[in-house]
RNA sequence: CGGGAUGUGGCGCAGUUUGGCUAGCGCACCUGCUUUGGGAGCAGGGGGUCGGGAGUUCAAAUCUCCCCAUCCCGACCA
């Protein structure tokens, strides 16, 4: 393509509120613009790496035996009735309703549609079987942010494997890891799998791909020595014992005036670890009392994961007040037997604990957990911080903030049962199937290569993903110059390179910055310089550098560099 | 949903406190001349419901009220 035709809206500044450096570059280097909050165009720049993004991901899946579908993405209400999705998605779902009133939604995802078309499969001999989209998914989020990092309109490409046992299901599971790994290698994303939660909808193992980046918003669990990884909402770690001395009695009640802190609880002589924190929740309506060490935090994600929760909220002081008799900083569970009370394991056969009386300036000592509180349901629910010991080999533990790449999940048989997905076995049983769930946000990729790749002249896009391979800078409009450098064009295009000409009418310093901010990562500069000596200049955007090369090899030369590039 | 901030031409901003002439600046854009290997110079020019509505006033970008939009932080830390 010709730059002089191309609409390439690159700015002298980005737009102020472009916080996240992909944000800010796309936006600046005319691939992205701003619709409203959550919805962006893609320009053709944008579309291009978009596409090529999308492409990737096609081909790796289309190499495990992907088959390609495209699905609806407005549903009717009852198929997410009929999982139970239409109340537990809450307000992530868009949903509309049509001329004649009926209740329609814009999909998040695809499981249930898939399944209703799967409910055709009627014989084990046609398992496995794995089906894919690369379609758009709608979220309304409750806050997008950062570009096109957390939007709430996005193509998405979204598997589903179909296998007659669980044996069948780890297997694709493990294929798709494998590709998964293959298109993030592709990308050039330095990603990694880890543990995570799998939310509602259950499913066994659920593996997050993540890639270290201080826009994302997870924070990892990783072991330096191990290969230890998990999501904080899903990561344990060691916990060292704690001596609490001779077992009291019976628990007293104490005065505590003017104490409302675990930290001032300390100071009046209850450790913090011997302290046990009562949180007020209210899960689905129901008021619960989530428990946890005093010097430990609840992960709210694995007391909705432990608990089936749909939505989840801390109590408000006037719920407390009346459910408990008492204000934040004076609650504990001793002798509450009407209320559901969840502990954390941290908390199991500790005795000799602190904990509120459940009247303002009162407390608890001698407390015996197992003895004196009615706990209904023990769990890990605790987060794990920095710095504590790895389950695995006990080093210490680092977080690191990421962006989730990719996501996928073992779903077993809940939806098939639920959308009559089933097959006659080998004894003719019928038998419902067993479903994998895979994902990978494609624009979101698109913007975390963009925070992987950049530098303080702007984009530094991979060969596999750029928007164009190679940029023709030419220096002078005139015939001479331009002419070696349409000779240049040609071969390049003849070769197979994506070549992007820059015959526009303006000063090399524009174009050089340009070239750069769009970050194409070949650029050929032709000038009556070099063209005296009968030589173009190579310059390679990710690192600088750059050579000299006659005008005979030029072509060769670049087009072998990248296609030895553009597999990633 | 809670808190904070911001809305003035395509982008970046000033002007608002203390109401007052025709609403300004830089970049970008158009025309001409000069220039031309790292974001050119000079001259001329075009483009704005000052987020929207209502109000106060002789007079509103500026004051009051309501609404909207966008960004950031939070939405367990007892």
């Amino acid at each position: 393509m010709r730059w002089s035709n191309l609409f390439i809206p690159t700015l002298r500044d980005a737009p102020a509120d472009a916080e996240a450096a992909s944000h800010a570059l796309l936006v600046k280097g005319g691939f992205i613009r701003q619709l409203h909050s959550g919805h962006y165009s893609l320009l053709p720049l944008g579309w291009r790496v978009h596409q090529k993004v999308e492409n990737i991901v096609r081909e790796e899946m289309d190499n495990i035996g992907g088959q390609e579908f495209l699905l609806p993405t407005m549903h009717p209400a009852g198929v997410w009735k009929r999982s139970g999705r239409w109340e537990t998605m809450g307000e992530i779902m868009f949903r509309l309703t049509d001329r004649r009133h009926n209740e329609l939604a814009l999909g998040i995802t695809h499981e249930e549609i898939f399944a209703t078309v799967a409910a055709e499969l009627s014989s084990y001999k046609e398992l496995p079987q794995l089906w894919y989209q690369i379609q758009t998914k709608f979220r309304d989020e409750a806050r997008p942010k950062s570009g096109l990092l957390r939007v709430r309109e996005f193509a998405m490409k979204d598997s589903y494997s179909f296998d007659i046992d669980w044996d069948g299901l780890d297997k694709q599971f493990e294929t798709h890891r494998v590709a998964y790994t293959r298109i993030f290698e592709r990308l050039g994303l330095p990603a990694f799998p880890v543990e995570a939660s799998s939310g509602a909808m259950g499913g066994k193992d659920s593996v997050e791909f993540m890639v270290p980046c201080p826009a994302g918003e997870d924070d990892v669990i990783i072991c330096p020595n191990c290969d230890y990884a998990a999501n904080v909402e899903k990561a344990t770690a060691r916990l060292e014992s704690v001596d609490d001395g001779p077992p009291a009695d019976t628990p007293e009640r104490f005065p505590t005036p003017g104490i409302r802190t675990i930290a001032a609880l300390e100071e009046a002589g209850a450790p913090a670890a011997s302290q046990i924190k009562t949180m007020v929740m209210v899960a689905d309506g129901r008021i619960t009392l989530a428990l946890v060490r005093g010097d430990h935090q609840l992960n709210t994600q694995k007391f909705i994961d432990a608990t089936g929760t749909i939505e989840l909220r801390p109590a408000t002081p006037e719920e407390t007040q009346t459910h408990l008799g008492a204000l934040p900083g004076s609650l504990g569970a001793v002798g509450v037997i009407d209320l559901p009370v969840i502990a954390d394991e941290a908390l199991r056969g500790r005795t000799n604990m602190t904990t509120g009386a459940n009247e303002d300036d009162w407390h608890y000592r001698g407390v015996d957990i197992g003895r004196d509180i009615a706990v209904g349901q023990w769990a890990d629910l605790r987060e794990v911080s920095a710095g504590e010991a790895c389950i695995n080999c006990g080093a210490a533990l680092d977080t690191v903030r990421c962006v989730e790449a990719g996501h996928i999940f073992k779903l077993g048989s809940g939806y098939a049962e639920t959308f009559g997905v089933t097959v006659s076995d080998a004894d003719g049983v019928q038998r419902p199937v067993v479903m994998g769930s895979y994902g990978i946000g494609i624009g979101r990729n698109m913007a975390t290569v963009a925070e992987t790749h950049h530098d303080e002249k702007g984009l530094c896009w991979p060969v596999s993903v750029a928007p164009y391979e190679a940029v023709i800078t030419v220096l002078k409009l005139d015939e001479a110059t331009m002419s070696a450098a349409e000779e240049l064009y040609d071969g390049l295009r003849a070769g197979g390179v994506d070549v992007l000409l820059d015959d526009r009418d303006a000063r090399a310093g524009v174009k050089f910055a340009d070239a750069e901010l769009i970050g194409i990562p070949y650029r050929l500069t032709v000038g009556p310089k070099g063209l005296a000596d009968g030589e173009i200049e190579l310059t390679v955007r990710a690192n600088g550098g750059n050579k000299r090369l006659s005008l005979e090899s030029a072509v060769e030369t670049v087009a072998d560099a990248i296609a030895a590039e553009r597999r990633g």
